[in-house]
DNA sequence: TAGAGAACTTAGAAGCGTCACA
DNA sequence: TGTGACGCTTCTAAGTTCTCTA
C-alpha cells in the first residue's frame, strides 16, 4: 500500500480533446490568476411602516433601527417551533438586549411581554404578496435576480470563467442550529465590507467595495481556492465564498477523493487483516484503535472528533463515542455477544444500530461511567495517522467513500436484469442507492405531505385498475365480435383496444413501481450519498450498459458537478 | 508535538419553480 | 386554468482534515 497516488488527473487523460487542457500546478498552488466583483451583499433593513407597531406590556414602543431589525427576526420566525424552546428565547433576548438603547433596555426587561403580532402578521402578508404576484412581475424579479447572479456570480480563474457557489453574504437574523444547540436563538449579525477579506490575484481587477467601505483586507493567495472571506461572529468560525462545485477546481479535487477511494480497494484486504490482527493486541491503544477501525469500516461510522463542551449540540463520531452509547447484551434477538448503538452523530441525526460484536468492548468499558469516553486512548490523530502509514492520502471519512462506492457497484450487479423497462431499472438503482444511504445512515423528515400524497398515488393506483379491468372486458369483447370476421373496421377496434390494455398496463407498473420507491424511501435521503459519495463513473458505466438515459438519475445539478465523469467514462469502467 | 485555527467537504432543511392532473 | 405535489436549488450548519505556531 505504500506506492504514492500516481500523479495523473482528468486533465491529462483529456488532453487530447481538449477538454482540459493544463497541467496541474506544482504542490499547494490552485491558480495563477483570479478576478471576480467581491461578495454580494444583502439589502440594508427598511424600518417598519408606521401603521405596524411593537407591543410591550400591551403598549406600543417604537423601537431603535437596531432593536426593531433583530425584533423582526424573531416574529418572523413565529410559526417555527423553534421560538418556544427556553434555550432560543433566552439566547435571543439577550442579544436582543445588546442591540437595544439603554432606554428600551431599561423598559423591555421580560420577554414574554413582548408582542409581536404585528410583525409576525407583516412578514406573513409579504410572503404571501410575494406568492401572488403576477407572472410579469414575477418576471421582473427573476430578471433582476439574474442580473445580479450575472455580476457576482462569476470568476475567472486562470482562463475559465467559473460559477461561484455562494457569492452572497449571509444576511443576518437569529442562529438556527441543529437539535439542541446551546447557541440556538443567538443573533447572527449582519456582515460589513469592512469584516470581508477578499482574495483575487495581484495582476486582476481588484474588486471595489460597495460604496462609502472599504475591505478588512484584499490578499493574493494562490494556495487556497477562497474568494472572500469573513469571520461569523456566533461561533467565532470562518466562513467562506468558493466556487461551484462545476468548476475545473473541485471536479479535480473531487475525482482526487474517489481515485484515493479505488486505491483503497486495493489494499483493504491487507488493512482489514491488520485490525483483526490488532483486536488482540497487547496494547490498549492498538486494540481500541483496531475496534474503532472496524467500526468506521463496517458500520461507517465518521472519525469522531473532540468537540468543546457547550459549543455545539452533543454529536458524537467513532472515536467520540461514550460508554453511554454504547449496550452489550449477552443475547439479543438470538444472537449472541450484540452491541447496541444509539447516539446522535453529524446534524443531530440518531444512529440506531444492533451488531454482533467481540468481546474488547466490555474490557474498554470496565470502571466507566456513561459519560466517560469508550476508547480513551484514542483520538482522530492518531487513527489517521496510523491510517496514512497503511497508504498514503488515507484517514478515516475514505472508508466511507469506498465501502458506499464499492456497495454500489455491487448492488447494481446484484440487481441487473436486463429484460426489465426502464421504471424497473430505476427502481433498481434507486434500491442500490438505497443500500448505500442507509450504510451511512443518511436521513430525512418523512415529508409532511407524505401519507396524504401515498394515499393520493394508492387511490390513482385503484383506479387506474378498474380502467384496466374495463379495457380487458373491451379487448375481450372487440375480439369476440371480430372473430371469424373480415371487416377491417372490427380488426382495427381490436387493434385499438389492445394498445389501450397496453398502455393501462404500463402506466399501472410505472405507478406501482413508484409507489414502492415512495414508501421504501420515506426516511432515507439518497441525495446525499449521489451527491458525495458514490463515484459517479459507476452510475456513468451503469446507464451506458443498462441503455437508461443519464438524465434519469442525474439532474442538471449532478451532470455539471460531474461533467469530469462524463467525457471520461466508458461502458466497462470498474471502480 | 499538541492545540488552535484555517480550509474544505458533507449535511439536512427550507424555499422556490415546474409540471401533471383534475 | 388553477392547484398541489415534487424535485431542484439554495442556504448555511456541522463535520473532517490540513496547516501553522508556540
Amino acid at each position: 500500500c505504500n506506492s504514492s497516488m500516481t500523479p495523473f488527473s482528468p486533465s491529462k487523460v483529456k488532453k487530447e480533446e481538449g477538454g482540459w487542457e493544463e497541467e496541474k500546478y506544482e504542490d499547494g498552488i490552485k491558480w495563477k490568476f483570479l478576478e471576480h466583483k467581491g461578495p454580494y451583499f444583502p439589502p440594508e433593513y427598511q424600518t417598519l411602516p408606521d401603521d405596524v407597531k411593537f407591543y410591550y406590556n400591551g403598549k406600543p414602543v417604537k423601537l431603535s433601527l437596531p432593536a426593531e431589525e433583530v425584533a423582526l427576526f424573531f416574529a418572523q420566525m413565529m410559526d417555527h417551533e423553534y421560538t418556544t424552546k427556553e434555550v432560543f428565547r433566552n439566547n435571543f433576548f439577550r442579544d436582543w438586549r445588546k442591540e437595544m438603547t439603554l432606554e428600551e433596555r431599561q423598559l423591555i426587561m421580560d420577554l414574554n411581554k413582548c408582542d409581536f403580532g404585528e410583525l409576525h402578521a407583516m412578514h406573513k402578508q409579504k410572503v404571501e404578496a410575494r406568492k401572488n404576484l403576477s407572472k410579469e412581475e414575477k418576471l421582473v424579479n427573476k430578471e433582476a435576480n439574474q442580473k445580479i447572479v450575472d455580476e457576482y456570480g462569476y470568476c475567472v480563474l486562470d482562463h475559465h470563467r467559473e460559477r461561484i457557489g455562494n457569492f452572497k453574504i449571509e444576511p443576518p437574523g437569529l442562529f438556527r442550529g441543529r437539535g439542541d444547540h446551546p447557541k440556538q436563538g443567538m443573533l447572527k449579525k449582519r456582515i460589513q465590507p469592512e469584516d470581508a477579506i477578499i482574495n483575487c490575484s495581484k495582476d486582476s481587477r481588484i474588486p471595489e467595495p460597495p460604496a462609502g467601505h472599504r475591505w478588512k483586507e484584499v490578499r493574493h493567495d494562490n494556495t487556497v481556492t477562497w474568494l472572500a472571506s469573513w469571520t461569523e461572529n456566533v461561533q467565532g468560525s470562518c466562513k467562506y465564498v468558493m466556487l461551484n462545485a462545476n468548476s475545473k477546481l473541485k471536479g479535480e479535487k473531487d475525482w482526487e477523493k474517489y481515485e484515493v477511494a479505488r486505491k483503497l480497494k486495493t489494499c483493504v484486504d491487507a488493512i482489514r487483516a491488520q485490525y483483526q490482527e490488532d483486536l488482540k493486541s497487547k496494547q490498549m491503544g492498538t486494540r481500541q484503535r483496531a475496534v474503532a477501525l472496524y467500526f468506521i469500516d463496517k458500520l461507517a461510522l465518521r472519525a469522531g472528533n473532540e468537540k468543546e463542551e457547550g459549543e455545539t449540540a452533543d454529536t458524537v463520531g467513532c472515536c467520540s463515542l461514550r460508554v453511554e452509547h454504547i449496550t452489550l447484551h449477552d443475547t439479543l434477538d438470538g444472537q449472541k455477544c450484540v452491541v447496541e448503538f444509539d447516539f446522535l452523530g453529524k446534524d443531530c441525526i440518531r444512529y440506531y444500530n444492533k451488531v454482533p460484536v467481540f468481546k474488547n468492548l466490555k474490557l474498554f468499558m470496565e470502571n466507566k461511567q456513561g459519560g466517560d469516553d469508550l476508547f480513551d486512548r484514542l483520538n482522530t490523530q492518531l487513527l489517521n495517522k496510523h491510517l496514512s502509514s497503511l497508504m498514503p492520502g488515507l484517514t478515516a471519512k475514505v472508508f466511507r467513500t469506498y465501502n458506499a462506492s464499492i456497495t454500489l457497484q455491487q448492488q447494481l450487479k446484484e440487481l441487473r436484469n436486463m429484460k426489465e423497462n426502464v421504471a424497473e431499472k430505476l427502481l433498481s438503482y434507486n434500491r442500490a442507492n438505497r443500500a448505500v444511504a442507509i450504510l451511512c445512515n443518511h436521513q430525512r423528515a418523512p415529508p409532511k405531505t407524505f401519507e396524504q400524497s401515498m394515499a393520493n398515488l394508492q387511490a390513482k393506483i385503484d383506479s387506474r385498475k378498474e380502467q384496466l379491468d374495463l379495457a380487458k372486458k373491451e379487448l375481450k369483447q372487440a375480439k369476440k365480435e371480430a372473430k371469424g370476421s373480415s371487416d377491417n373496421k372490427l380488426l382495427i377496434v381490436v387493434e385499438k383496444k389492445k394498445k389501450a390494455v397496453q398502455r393501462c398496463e404500463e402506466q399501472l407498473l410505472k405507478m406501482e413501481v413508484q409507489a414502492t420507491d415512495r414508501e421504501e424511501n420515506k426516511q432515507i435521503a439518497l441525495s446525499t450519498s449521489k451527491l458525495n459519495y458514490l463515484d459517479p463513473r459507476i452510475s456513468v458505466a451503469w446507464c451506458k450498459n443498462m441503455e437508461v438515459q443519464l438524465d434519469k438519475i442525474y439532474n442538471k445539478t449532478l451532470r455539471d458537478k460531474f461533467a469530469w465523469a462524463i467525457d471520461m467514462t466508458e461502458h466497462d469502467f470498474v471502480f
